[in-house]
DNA sequence: TACGCAATGTTATAAAATAACGCTTTCATT
DNA sequence: AATGAAAGCGTTATTTTATAACATTGCGTA
């Protein structure tokens, strides 16, 4: 099972999950020429602030807080980038938060399933095969055709348990 | 296996569906002493029209053209609705699509899993217990504790696929 | 009848997402 | 280097989805 979830339920240094993320977003990109620019790489690194999803707007915020007094960065520029990140598999959109996490595993060939926790927020997304077997099964019992698949597990954490 | 994907994906005569339903969804809110008002009623049946999600807004509409030509449904009176039916489990909300279907079997003990077909847009519920089985393991395995779940599978239904 | 509470009406606004259009940057090709 | 097409971004406005806040109505019970 490919599961992040050491990081995201404990205290780490999250500095070096920041830049390991970069790093393999910049490879990425690098590797399919596809352009990860200033702004593009400024909305990833916001939404690595923690291993709680952000909604659009949040990153708004945040981006305008960081940047110099004057500027605004708008909804547009944020959607946009957003857009680009989630074509690439960089960051994951949870339909059911309307918010947006990254990806601790790129370019790897995973479904997604996404631990939430009610309690602290934190996210941790888990890739297993028996999961997408029983899915898969599912949908071959009433002969339907799986293409995507949005798998949103809402609870408590391990640290939120007690 | 429980699932109404027979009904979603078939010509059927629909009106019997809606009657069954609103039959279910009354004999249950009988029981639970809570009311079942014209208002609910009328969002209930709105929803039910087909076996196709409608956002909150598409109900809207609906019930203010079906209304007499004077007044207005707004929104306000169909969210509360949409709240009542969801805490009785009559309707769900597909978090994927901001939008709500009728539930097929209400007041059952069941965990929902969707089948969204992208091309004509029908939503199957299913419960699958090997579906729950694997969920609950990939829980266990990260120490998460489940409480609800979300998990939404788009793709084709056996009707769109030739 | 009067009280209390649930349900609905009404106005306004918040929150999330996108449309449309023009300017700027990038980059391959000349 | 010049240039033209496409991609990226800035900006304004608007659409879509959802809720806050408060007034009014209806309905059962003391």
């Amino acid at each position: 099972m490919l599961t992040n979830s050491r990081l995201a339920y404990h205290q780490h240094d999250h500095k070096r999950c920041i830049n390991a993320a970069l790093n393999r977003a910049r490879l990425l990109c690098d590797d399919r020429q596809v352009r990860l620019t200033p702004i593009r790489e400024a909305v990833f690194k916001t939404i690595w602030t923690s291993h709680r999803p952000l909604g659009a707007y949040d990153i708004v915020d945040k981006m305008t807080l960081a940047s110099s007094p004057v500027k605004r960065i708008l909804p547009p520029t944020v959607y946009r980038s957003i857009e680009f990140l989630l074509e690439q598999g960089l960051i994951h959109r949870l339909a059911s938060l309307n918010a947006y996490i990254g990806c601790p595993f790129p370019g790897s060939d995973h479904n997604d399933v996404f631990l939430i926790c009610r309690a602290c927020g934190s996210v941790a997304e888990c890739s297993a095969e028996y999961l997408n077997t029983a899915i898969a099964q599912t949908a071959t019992r009433t002969n339907f055709k799986v293409e995507s698949q949005v798998v949103e597990i809402v609870g408590l954490c391990p640290e939120c348990q007690s």
